[in-house]
DNA sequence: ATTATCTATAGATCTATAGATAATGC
DNA sequence: ATTATCTATAGATCTATAGATAATGC
């Protein structure tokens, strides 16, 4: 029964893992510790040697989607001659409204997050920043406006999108809400960029 | 304890009140029947003799949600001499940020609404079509772009916005985000406006 | 007589804990 | 000997149903 302790963080892992895409598909809510557990092919009752409580495993998850959600925007940005439209052809696409268990945890948990302790806000907090950074370098350099003025504008629009998108029973406009954010966008960074 | 049929149907009313307020603050899983009824003043025992289940009180709650949401935004722009700067001072203000109960339910449950079955998107859906409409009345005529383009920029940056700066635990920041939403609603509302 | 609401309950599921089991690590 | 994970369970809560109660409506 017992594992080695290499096999037990790799399992811990595992938990979180799961979790991070269990909780983006069926909510904090939706979903219990059994489940998460099953998820990672664990049974329910080792959670607590592993986690202080769902919150805890919930913040974790959280962290580990938002960083990854980080790193897939900073990936699409560098090495592409244009790195904004690289992040806007993923996010606001079709694709990303239909996969809720692997896309922005943002757009999938958002209204969900904002109901939660600062102990789970806190990873999401950290991963806006670092949106919010990698969006600031594809803005026009505009001297009098405050620190990631247009960034915080486009990342809302973003989220936004896929999330009434997301919501629409009506799959045209559910493509043309995207489509007209994605368009927006692309006006934004545009704006004020020439002399 | 049986009520006239007048007091029985204030009754189911007042528990369709209730409910669009509670699941706004506490998500569609987040609350349960026993409070639902509570919230109006009835016991647990009722509930089926009033709804199918507890996705039909969902549905008809977020109806009345964002109906009054809908009803908010036309009186707010109606009779005022710049209708759009209306909503956007009430929409994207610290205050509508902090009562998610009494706010819109775009923000509050858009994750969640995401989740559902059709019978709770499909109330949404009819929202914002009825929340564009009243945009696209605000937005410059261009005679080029598809219905509603611009208007469904607007929506998804708004919501967006409220989402994200509920998330955030840094104050001065969510509050940033909100003001950076509210500069970039009026440039789109600005762009081509003019001959 | 009908019926709106109540109390009570079934059966499932939730979070969390206790103690058994069996393999690791010393 | 220690400990990672397991089975089992406590106690609360969830959705949904059954039947009692008491006031309305005929």
């Amino acid at each position: 029964m017992r594992v080695s302790r290499a096999q037990a963080e790799e399992n811990r892992e595992g938990v979180i893992n799961a979790a991070s895409r269990l909780f983006r598909e069926h909510g904090f809510d939706g979903i219990g510790l059994k489940d998460l557990m099953k998820g990672a092919g664990l049974t329910q009752g080792g959670f607590y040697k592993q986690f202080e409580s769902k919150a805890d495993l919930a913040a974790q998850a959280s962290r580990r989607a938002m960083e990854h959600a980080t790193r897939r925007w900073s990936s699409a940005a560098t090495g592409n001659p244009d790195p904004l439209e690289a992040v806007v052809s993923f996010y606001l696409s079709m694709g990303h409204r239909q996969e809720r268990s692997d896309g922005c945890p943002l757009a999938a948990l958002g209204s969900d997050a904002a109901r939660q302790s600062e102990e789970v806000r806190a990873p999401f907090q950290d991963g806006i920043e670092a949106h919010l950074k990698i969006l600031d370098e594809m803005m026009p350099k505009s001297e009098s406006s405050k620190p990631c003025h247009k960034a915080m504008a486009v990342l809302s629009l973003m989220v936004g999108a896929v999330v009434v998108s997301r919501i629409m029973t009506d799959e045209d406009m559910s493509q043309h809400v995207l489509e007209a954010a994605a368009d927006e966008v692309r006006r934004i960074a545009l704006s004020s960029r020439g002399p």
